[in-house]
DNA sequence: CCTTATACCTAAAAACATTATGCATAAGAT
DNA sequence: ATCTTATGCATAATGTTTTTAGGTATAAGG
């Protein structure tokens, strides 16, 4: 039995966040859920790395914070992007896209013969 | 003046060596060089990234290295798929694409409106 | 002889993830 | 009443990989 969700990769769950957080702000056992879910359980982010990364993104202004009520009734931590956030997702997910594609080009030549 | 090649994403730099070698054998600095000429720049990978990367992977025997002769009549070290290597480049080129994949579904859904 | 490209390598530091804990409460089940 | 589960935050220790920065050496061309 192997894990059924794989590592993060690194920088990916930066933008991952952000992504999640543009459709408006989410405490993070949320974003976490969200992630679970939209990705199929493919990607699955452990409470060791959201919660470090949350702050973070807040010591680099890109989401600010507020404590609230959530639908449990439980006092949570809401995020929200900043503009700086804003334009992070733009570029990081720019970047995504040049990574991908620079992989792809990698990966599509042909190699050794059967 | 941003560099203009990213940061090597966690778990790619095996995945583009397995890649690259499965067209034959090749020692380490031909091996940079052909990733960052198949990214176009894209990627670049440092020297104290690739030969640990090189020397790791061998430990797993994922490559055998031999000694030998460049075209450029240096001594340098070639480095070969192992079988066990072939089967790594086939199940890391699987997760890549579930990876892609994942992130895609998070990244199209809509975001925050303008 | 000087410079450039080639070619290997490692150590220190930074960055990030995993694993393992700990704490606390709401809500539903027994 | 109490137990369990899901919710929710957080940090410390550890591990892995990458960056940064340094070192060594030789072939070839000017």
């Amino acid at each position: 039995m192997g894990k059924q969700s794989m590592d993060l990769m690194r920088g990916t769950l930066d933008l991952l966040i952000l992504k999640i957080l543009s459709a408006g702000s989410l405490h993070g056992y949320e974003i976490s859920k969200r992630i679970r879910e939209q990705t199929e359980a493919e990607i699955f982010v452990e409470e060791g790395a959201l919660y470090p990364a949350l702050r973070r993104m807040e010591e680099r202004n890109w989401l600010t914070s507020e404590w609230g009520i959530s639908k449990n009734n439980r006092e949570v931590k809401f995020y929200l992007l900043s503009s700086e956030g804003k334009r992070q997702l733009k570029e990081q997910s720019v970047q995504w896209d040049r990574y991908v594609r620079a992989m792809d080009r990698v990966l599509k030549i042909a190699g050794s013969p059967a």
